[in-house]
RNA sequence: ACUGCAAACCGAGCUAUCGUCCCGGUAAAACGGGGAGGAAAGUCCGGACAGUACAGGGCAAUGCACCGGUGAAGAGCCGGGUGAUGAAGCAAUUCGUCAACAGAAAGUGCCACAGAAAAUAACCGCCCUGCCACAAGCGGGGUAAGGGUGAAAAUGUGAGGUAAGAGCUCACAGUUAAAAAUGGCAACAUUUUUUCCGGGUAAACCUUGCGUGCUGAAAUGCCACAUAUACCAUCUUUUGAGAACGGCCCGUUCCAGCCUGUUCUUUUAGAGCAGGGGGAUGGAGGGUAGGCAGAUGGAUUCUGCAGUGCAAAUUGCAGAACAGAUAAAUGAUAGCUGCAUCUUUAUGAUGUUACAGAAUCCGGCUUACAGGUUUGCAGAUUUU
RNA sequence: AAGCCUGUAGCCCAACGGAAGAGGCAAUAGUUUUAGAAACUAUUAAGUGUGUGUUCGAAUCACACCAGGCUUA
């Protein structure tokens, strides 16, 4: 008895997952290039979030990618790199697991979007607080480039 | 058994789902394997490696400083010596801890306050003596035995000696340097002889000895893209000036010594003048910032056995392990076991927490560290 | 990653190895004023980031840590 219902709850689970199957974040999803960042803080607009600030621009380019997006936190507030990493990986995990509708509605539109997240709070925080505002974040960009 | 300190070691494990970096695999997938520490930290030492056109020498700069061993090397480690210091002991001695541990007798500087005086010591005192009838007073000289100081006062004690005194002389003690003998690879120790006794400070300048060329993976090489052979200043372009040798000098080496016009000598060619062009250094800027190599497996680390050595370490054999990103992977969620705390003692609840995240790579040092294990030392109590 | 610099009252800063430490702003109290500001007078506030050493003596010299800041293209 105590088996199988764990058994259950867990290929439900499963299923669920795998009819989205989009929750990926490989290398070209991610913000890379040293130029487009610096053009991105220099001309992209921007807005705060709770603990978030985002930085967005749009972009023109030959590949076919829909969304990339960066992660910072400055050395003002968390001098450890431990910190420093763990805050950078809540994020990206938060934003892994929310991004798909932006990412599909951009699709449809035929837009590339640049995006950056700088971590502004001053304490280390938990990771439903950090999914809480980035799902805050994304919602205001379907917003924007509705 | 408990508490504290120190040292060494460990630094929870397993399973599932989603995700990620690298390698293998594939036409593309699927799939398989690997993926953070003892300090990855501080950047305090030492190397490897790379560049700089390393002949060589000197100066400057900088580092080190008892001896031997170890190792690629070191300001590391191991062993020993000397000195200081703590504990135990009647004592001999034993057991620890610490030491930038060459030179103050090469020279220069500094030594506040106090004190006569702080380094060529005469202020008081003591002694001799001149002026003077004597005293007093004034002057000349000798003298470091005595003088409320100070961190430090011119080796200490005793005797001789003297006008008074003085290492002036002697004895003992201490101390500097040298020589010899014995022990030790050596530092050094012991003994004997001669000699010195002229404060401290070298983590003040410095002297002596030894070592070091400088720079630092954003090094460096190649490919791609882009641009500016541009601008300004100075120097130089026929014999005495320039450049390189990553501070300077000697020295060595290298580059340039071109073109046009004109004048003179005149076969070529050479010299002078003018102009152009070239070169070097500095200034101020411009472009690119993508890819590959460097780049992760080598003085490697660990374990076992055997050998050498007091030890650090090392030799042989066997086995095992070793990430590789570049706005930068190593994460999220759930469950079980283990562990800790609280309440209850079938159990339940909460937490899983320390210091901390590779960035060219190694060897050390230093610092941080919840909890656990082991060893050593100290403490007080209990039991036998 | 590589390399460099600085820590002194609440703040800004000075001090040749020598009384344990100078100023300015601020603070407190007083004078002045009906009251306040300004001005004037007085007072308080450090034991020199921490530790160890060298020295008779350390803010100063040396070493090791801690904290903060800067440079590179």
């Amino acid at each position: 008895m105590f088996y199988n219902f764990f058994y259950n709850r867990r290929t439900d689970h499963t299923i669920v997952l795998t009819t989205h199957q989009q929750y990926t974040l490989g290398k070209e999803e991610r913000l890379k290039s040293r130029k487009q960042i610096e053009r991105l803080f220099k001309e992209g607009q921007s807005f705060n979030s709770g603990i978030l600030k985002v930085f967005h621009q749009l972009k023109e380019g030959s590949e076919n990618i829909p969304l990339q997006f960066g992660v910072g936190v400055g050395t003002r507030h968390f001098k450890k790199a431990v910190d420093r990493n763990r805050i950078k990986r809540l994020v990206r995990e938060a934003c892994r697991l929310q991004k798909n509708e932006l990412q599909s509605l951009l699709a449809a539109q035929n837009k590339q979007l640049n995006l950056f997240f700088i971590y502004t709070g001053k304490e280390l925080p938990d990771y439903e607080l950090v999914s809480e505002k980035t799902a805050a974040a994304l919602n205001k960009l379907m917003n924007i480039y509705k």
